[in-house]
Order: structure tokens, then C-alpha cells, then sequence
DNA sequence: GGTTCCTCTCAGGACCCTCTCAGCATCCGG
DNA sequence: CCGGATGCTGAGAGGGTCCTGAGAGGAACC
């Protein structure tokens, strides 16, 4: 799951370079030499973060990135620039660009910028692996793998949020009537909160061992 | 509907020059004059961005980026710093910092970044997409699916707006008191708002997440 | 002054979640 | 194959959350 970054540079040179380094992080990289392959990429082809030179033959790059914001593109933008007047900032920034580092820069400081910019398009609520979709705890929700979107009340989300965290590991009723029924008494909510799990999820994401207790997953 | 931003500054007289200077942009600005306190801050009143002086006392700049980072806080920061060398831009940044700014720096330049930063947030894309239509905040109007145009009332527009911008988020009462019903005391109008805004539009439009609040779409 | 719309408060009732319980199904040792 | 133990499932009470209609107060406009 590699992020995917589309270069648009002119300078060949300079091209190859950050090509080479961000390859080298391990990012699929995509190379435009002009503004005008680098709109048509960044519209057909929808990489994860963008680098643009400021200076570009065909369409200059502010241009560019006015067009793609004006057609709903968000995808985050680095501009670089040799133009280092504040006012020249201000009207990258303005532009709609997410950051803005002028040459010359060191690789390092690069590298650090693009993965910032990454981060924050990539980044997103705490997502656990459940057998058939992904709980996500945040907004209470499965989303299965087939699309369908399931909806949990709040003790069904702790106790799948448990269990998702510790794989394999078997948890005893009592140990789950204390993390996550704080009030009740009695062991068998635990046997009716799993049910109802099971009854919105298939029976296969929680399994029973017998005598033991319950456990994530398909025996 | 201004966005809110936090201010985590240990010198007062540059506090108060950026504060006045954003306030003056018609942001909300909430100061903290150290680390304890600007992490206290954005955990209970979370802001759409934060700027962080990284010399702080009780906590440090860049520890408190990654505490709050390190609890599921996303808001975008900018890290203000005397340090310049490219080794202090690279560790800021991947502290999980969003953008890094040497000083002196120019103040049009920071409110650029801040810009920036709150359009990658707070989309300010015009319109927003709502289950079943488009929202335009500036005509304060619903365009729908069927061609049917729905007015809103200010309160309407800004609470649906809140919700559109963020597809996914919940929204607790309380926020959206805060960032909505600026004078209201009680957070049941959060719900009436939610009813009227079912009622014009559909309950698709939000639904709601029982114990934590209210979000865009249907479940 | 009257009208209209917007904003906010409030209270009753609807609805959902939580938990208990009892009867049935299933498993395991003898 | 039988009996006891363990787990499963549906029904339902209780309590909390949320919905929704009614209405007071204010601002804008005629």
C-alpha cells in the first residue's frame, strides 16, 4: 500500500534525482515534464500527493494547481520554487498549494515535508482488523468487505474493540464483565452481547471456547 | 461559522501580536502560554488548527505534538521555531507537525500557512456535497438531487456545513454547540437543529450516532 | 404596530440500549 | 446413550437517550 506521487518538474536532472529518493522511500512515483501532462496525469490518474515546480513550460505551475482545485482535485501539492520573496509564498500558498519550499533544499527537509503532507491525506480513525470488515471505533461502525456498512451500539463496539485488539487471545467472561460491562452482575450478558455481534457480523467473527471463554475469529 | 484556532505561545508579546493579527482575519483564537495547558486545551476544545511555539515550558513544542498525536488528535499544526537548520525542520515535521516556520518570519507569510492549513481542514469549497444534494453555503441553499432548491437558515446552513466538511466525523453536542450555537446554553438546540434540517432534507442527511453526537449521511 | 422569520427552551412520549432470565440446544464424560 | 454442564437464543422490564411539537422572545421588514 505505497503512497503514489506525481511529479511534475522540468529539470531533468532535478527530475531523476527526487525520483530516485522518493522511489527510494518506497513511494510509486509518476513523472511529468510539462504543466500540461501533469494536469492530464493528476486528472486521470490520482496520485496520493503532488510535487510542482513553479516554473514549468506549457502551463506554470500555479496555473496548474488553480485548475485542479477549481475541478474538485484535493489532492495535497508541494511547490517549489527558486522565487523566495515572502510575497511570492504567500502567492503559492494562496494558490492552493499545501506547502511551499524554495531551492535550494536539502533532500532530508524534502522527504520530511512530503511525508507531513501524506500523513494528513492518509491518516484516519483507529481501524481494527475483525474477520469479514474493519471496525473502526471512532464512528462505531464495521465496514464489511462487501461494502456494507454495519452500525454497533456501544457495548458491542467495546467488546469487538477487545477482543480485535489482542487476536487469538481468549478472554474469560469475567474478565470481559469487568472491561467492558462495568455495571452488571450477572455473567451472562457477556453470552448475549457476543450474540449480538454475531447476529450483525455472521458467526464468524467471535468463537466460543468452551469452559474458557471467547475469542476473535473462526475457530 | 470562523474557524477556531489554537495558539500555543509562551511569549506574550508575540502571543498577543498573533492573536490580535488573527482575530483580525476573523478567526476564534484561544490562547495557552504553555505546553500543559495547550495540550489540555486541544484535547477538550478541539480547534480546526493549532500554531505551536516549540520552546515551551511544563511541555515541550514537539511533545505535545506527539502526545496529541499519539491520542487520535489530527489537527493540522504549524510549529513556529527559533531553531532553522534543516536537521530541526526534519524532526519537527515528523513529529507530526503539518508545516514549520523559522522566525522572523513575516506575518502575511504565517497567515498564508494558516490559510492553507485550515483549507485542507475546513474545506472552504463553496459547495459541499450532502446526501442528496449540494450545499451552498454562500447562498445558504440545498440544491438537491431533483432538481429542487431548499433554503436554510443560517444556523441550518452552518450546522450542515459543519457536518459536510468532515463526511464520516461525529460531532459531539457539545462541539457543535460550541462551534455553531455560539449562545446558546442548552444543547438541546443542537437537536431541534437536526430535526429541521431532517425535516427540509430527508432523515438521510444525518444520522445519529447514540451517546457520542451526530454526523453527516445515513447509516 | 403588525407580520414574519429565526433562534432557543422545554416537556411528553417514542425509541433504543442494556441487562436479566428462562427454556432449549449442544457438548462431553461416563 | 444418558445426564449434567455449558452455551445459545428469544422475550421482556427498566432506564436512559433522542425526537418532535408547541411556544416565548427578538430582530428585520413592511
Amino acid at each position: 500500500m505505497s503512497a503514489r506521487i506525481l511529479l511534475v518538474e522540468d529539470d531533468a536532472d532535478l527530475a531523476r534525482l527526487l525520483d530516485r529518493a522518493l522511489t527510494g522511500e518506497g513511494y510509486a512515483v509518476t513523472r511529468a515534464g510539462d504543466g500540461h501532462t501533469g494536469l492530464h496525469l493528476a486528472l486521470t490518474r490520482p496520485a496520493d500527493a503532488m510535487i510542482v515546480d513553479r516554473g514549468l513550460p506549457a502551463v506554470e505551475g500555479l496555473d496548474l494547481i488553480a485548475r485542479l482545485r477549481s475541478r474538485g482535485v484535493g489532492t495535497p501539492i508541494l511547490v517549489l520554487s527558486a522565487r523566495n520573496s515572502t510575497a511570492d509564498r504567500v502567492e503559492g500558498l494562496d494558490a492552493g498549494a499545501e506547502d511551499y519550499l524554495t531551492k535550494p533544499f536539502e533532500l532530508t527537509e524534502l522527504m520530511a515535508r512530503v511525508r507531513a503532507l501524506l500523513r494528513r491525506h492518509l491518516d484516519h480513525a483507529v481501524q481494527l482488523a475483525v474477520p469479514g470488515g474493519v471496525l473502526d471505533l471512532d464512528h462505531r461502525t464495521v465496514r464489511r468487505d462487501d461494502g456494507a456498512s454495519v452500525e454497533l451500539s456501544e457495548r458491542e463496539a467495546a467488546l469487538l474493540g477487545l477482543l480485535a485488539a489482542r487476536p487469538g487471545t481468549v478472554f474469560s467472561r469475567s474478565d470481559l464483565l469487568d472491561r467492558v460491562f462495568d455495571e452488571a452482575e450477572s455473567e451472562t450478558v457477556v453470552d448475549t452481547y457476543v450474540h449480538y455481534c454475531r447476529r450483525k457480523l455472521g458467526r464468524g467473527v467471535i468463537s466460543t471456547v468452551r469452559g474458557l471463554g471467547y475469542r476473535l475469529g473462526a475457530p
